[in-house]
DNA sequence: TTCGCTCAAATGTCCGTACATTTAACCTAG
DNA sequence: CTAGGTTAAATGTACGGACATTTGAGCGAA
């Protein structure tokens, strides 16, 4: 094994040095799940234990190796489920957890283009996009009415399946091997048009959700969502320490 | 000084053993805003400076204590500003942010006596709260009507003050010493009353925030808000490591 | 084949030393 | 009295060694 050099005069102390190197060379993937030992590391730069133990000691911290007494150093391997976070996901979720029984109604999946969505998605006016509404009800009701655009470039494997019963996050893991793991949401409250009242069921007031996810910094779908107000609430803890944060979703049954 | 020993052949290794009590000695104000530093420990102690450095790697760490090259470690003072958190306090602060001037209508500021909302603090029904009621402006136009009840034994001394241009969490902070650091929200979408709509001046759908604010664990307040649903938006962003996050909060002027 | 045992490997704990760097208090010269 | 340098104190960095504890792989016996 080449000995690796660091800036013994450099401003930069040796264990930052060797951290930021470790950090590079996990992102290039050149470890696989193994992970060198504290030793190999002390051979391989040349330092000493307590500065390698000094390096790792972050990595350890946020979870990016694991070590433990005895056991081969490995990579942390990304969750497995990379659950699409927010507040969409909550909901349809917290409605699984109520034992309400969930489906949609396909209004339409083809491909088309649509300028202003194509640019919320960072693309040109005329890509094409898949374009999926579904009407979503929750223990028979309708609860929300949900409309994506995916560039078409990713999501054309989508085309062919049935929404029915399944949901767009897991074909888009299974099909296109994309899960979404940033994004933003703006939430609104809002009366709906008399047409999607007629679709939701209900003359509520509703809450409208705009979310843009990305996969690894990449925009995958853009998303506009109408949710029943009277089936619906956000529900959030906040503390000094942690700030504030979505803990439950809840969807019940209108009386 | 007299040493202080530590289990030489506990279960616990002695950086946990030094930790934990100095913890405990922290907690019990034996400290006062000083800290003795690392030989100070070591000598006390009677153990080495690297398992000192150990224990002292969590309290430097969750910003308990600080320290720094050259300077005398120090107590870390709670934080001067305990800003309340949440939907609500990023709606005003947001507001302000906007160049907006904000102030209030005060509907009313007294006692009362309300068996539902003192069940929701944990208190008796008959418990007697201070009861206060905004018509909340930005820019001129209405913007949020709330309705806040808090414990008379701890907010009586907001009684006499003129909340039009200032706000509760001030108060609460300077008159009776409360800051909240914890609390949970829960967010609705709605169309106001008739009455509702009236004060707030328009025929939009908004929403309705409930809020229980605690300060170390006790309930403080409890509050409903109604927000006007087209000056507000809620914005969170999330990713995979830090999950859902409010992150901005608009309020514009209605076209 | 399978159950234990042994043993190498890896991290955890603890000690000691040396020197660098930064801060703030102190002191002195003007 | 003040400006500036000096110095003690404190933490940061880096090295080294020693031993304990845990895990998992490999091996041998039943």
């Amino acid at each position: 094994m080449a000995a690796r050099t660091l800036e013994r005069d450099g401003t930069a102390p040796l264990w930052r040095q060797l951290l930021d190197d470790l950090v590079r060379r996990l992102d290039s993937g050149e470890f696989g799940d193994q992970f060198p030992g504290e030793l190999a590391l002390v051979a391989e730069y040349e330092i000493s234990r307590s500065t390698v133990r000094q390096a790792l000691r972050q990595l350890r911290a946020d979870g990016i190796v694991v070590a433990a007494r005895g056991r081969q150093p490995r990579v942390a391997p990304a969750p497995e489920i990379q659950q699409p976070l927010g507040a969409l996901y909550s909901l349809f979720a917290s409605v699984e957890a109520a034992g309400l029984s969930q489906h949609s109604v396909v209004h339409a999946l083809d491909v088309r283009a649509d300028g202003v969505v194509a640019e919320r998605l960072g693309l040109d006016g005329s890509t094409p996009l898949v374009y999926l509404e579904r009407l979503r009800l929750a223990g028979g009701e309708p609860l929300a009415l949900d409309r994506v655009w995916l560039p078409a470039s990713l999501a054309a494997p989508l085309l062919d399946v049935d929404f029915t019963h399944t949901g767009l996050y897991t074909e888009l893991a299974a099909r296109a091997d994309l899960r979404l793991d940033t994004g933003h949401e703006e939430v609104h409250a809002v009366i709906p048009t008399e047409s999607e009242q007629a679709h939701l069921g209900a003359t509520t007031a509703a809450f409208s959700i705009n979310r843009l996810g990305r996969a690894q910094g990449k925009p995958v779908e853009w998303r506009h969502t109408l949710v029943r107000g009277d089936r619906f609430a956000l529900t959030a803890e906040f503390t000094a320490s942690t700030g504030y944060r979505l803990t439950t979703v809840t969807a019940g049954i209108a009386p």
